[in-house]
DNA sequence: GAGAGGCCCCGCCATC
DNA sequence: CGGATGGCGGGGCCTC
């Protein structure tokens, strides 16, 4: 498991100041006292020390070489308008993948993404302007133009320009968790997660092994939302003992069996509130939630506003949309 | 919104 | 010895 306590910022010439600005404000700013990590933030070049054009006529000095990659728990590389790249870069950055660390990209820093080889064969996004030429550079990629970010485990990209606020948080959700992305959203006052009908794609959960019972197990629950599950139950129709249950869960899911459940619920609850006409409490008894009261409290939790306003937002660009 | 009870989760250890 | 398993207990989170 990934813990963010070091992120790299990786500049490349011609640096766009609203995309590095995204980064540095999720992953730069101290906010010990508000309860979240410490992290190491170091910003990197190509070379240390030497000013990088930006494409609004202001340098940006890195204080960091590409050995500021070394040993990051992420690397965030932001958009540039260049398509080629120095090669030691792409290498510092492949060997950052193969250590371990995340990669994640920020609007046209897919392509350089791209260049490393690291989207070869997997799901990622980029800005929608530069969706065909993502793909003619790198057909391996499986470009997906309609979301905002994709988490492909440790390759992350995020789509065009805000959205990588959108990646970027959706990673310190993942890896810290939810009470931590409130502060940060909080302090930046943005949504903890953009409300709304753009559905995000995120890898699946799903174990690569299908031999075990746990995969079948998930379908079953999603197939039966509506219905308490408690872990014990869930353990022993995966013919497992309570304790390997847990721990290959987690292994295989990122999460725990309870939390992962709430998610689904919640998300089912989302999916309900945007294409039906259910009422809250209709929709918690639909997903699993004992009450209205249950499922408004995990639904602010997960999704960073109360139902009603989530359903209010939701028809009113229904309507425009139809209108 | 607070409190009681129960469930979950995680670290620890013994075992295989 | 490293790795996987499963039982147990405390503390905390969830539910009502």
């Amino acid at each position: 498991v990934t813990v963010l306590s070091t992120v790299a910022a990786l500049l490349l010439p011609q640096v766009t100041p609203f995309e590095f600005g995204t980064i540095c404000e999720v992953f730069g700013i101290d906010r010990t006292a508000d309860g979240v990590p410490a992290m190491e933030f170091r910003v990197c070049g190509p070379v240390a020390g030497e000013p990088l054009h930006s494409t609004v006529g202001t340098d940006v000095i890195p204080p960091f070489g590409l050995d500021g990659l070394r040993g990051a728990d992420l690397v965030a590389v932001s958009a540039t308008h260049l398509r080629e790249y120095p090669e030691p870069a792409l290498d510092a950055l492949r060997t950052a993948a193969a250590d371990g660390a995340t990669i994640l990209s920020v609007c046209s820093g897919a392509f350089v993404l791209g260049a490393a080889g690291l989207l070869d064969g997997r799901p990622c996004t980029t800005h929608w302007r530069y969706v065909d030429e993502l793909r003619e550079r790198h057909p391996l990629a499986r470009v997906d133009p309609d979301v905002l970010f994709v988490d492909d485990g440790n390759v992350i990209t995020g789509a065009g320009t805000a959205a990588g606020i959108d990646a970027c948080l959706h990673l310190v959700r993942r890896e810290l968790g939810s009470a931590v992305v409130n502060v940060i959203a909080r302090a930046m006052v943005v949504p903890p997660q953009r409300d709304g009908g753009q559905r995000q794609y995120v890898r699946q959960p799903v174990p690569e092994c299908s031999s075990d019972g746990l995969a079948v197990v998930l379908d079953w629950v999603l197939e039966h939302l509506e219905v308490e599950h408690s872990v014990s139950d869930l353990a022993r129709r995966a013919r497992m003992s309570d304790r390997s249950f847990a721990r290959r869960f987690v292994a295989e899911t990122g999460t725990t069996p309870h939390r992962w459940l709430t998610l689904q619920r919640v998300q089912r609850a989302q999916r309900l509130l945007e294409d039906t006409d259910l009422g809250i409490d209709e929709v918690a008894a639909c997903c699993g939630f004992g009450g209205g009261a249950l499922l408004r409290h995990h639904f602010r939790n997960v999704v960073g506003v109360a139902p009603v306003d989530y359903l209010r937002t939701f028809a009113a660009r229904a309507s425009l949309a139809a209108g």
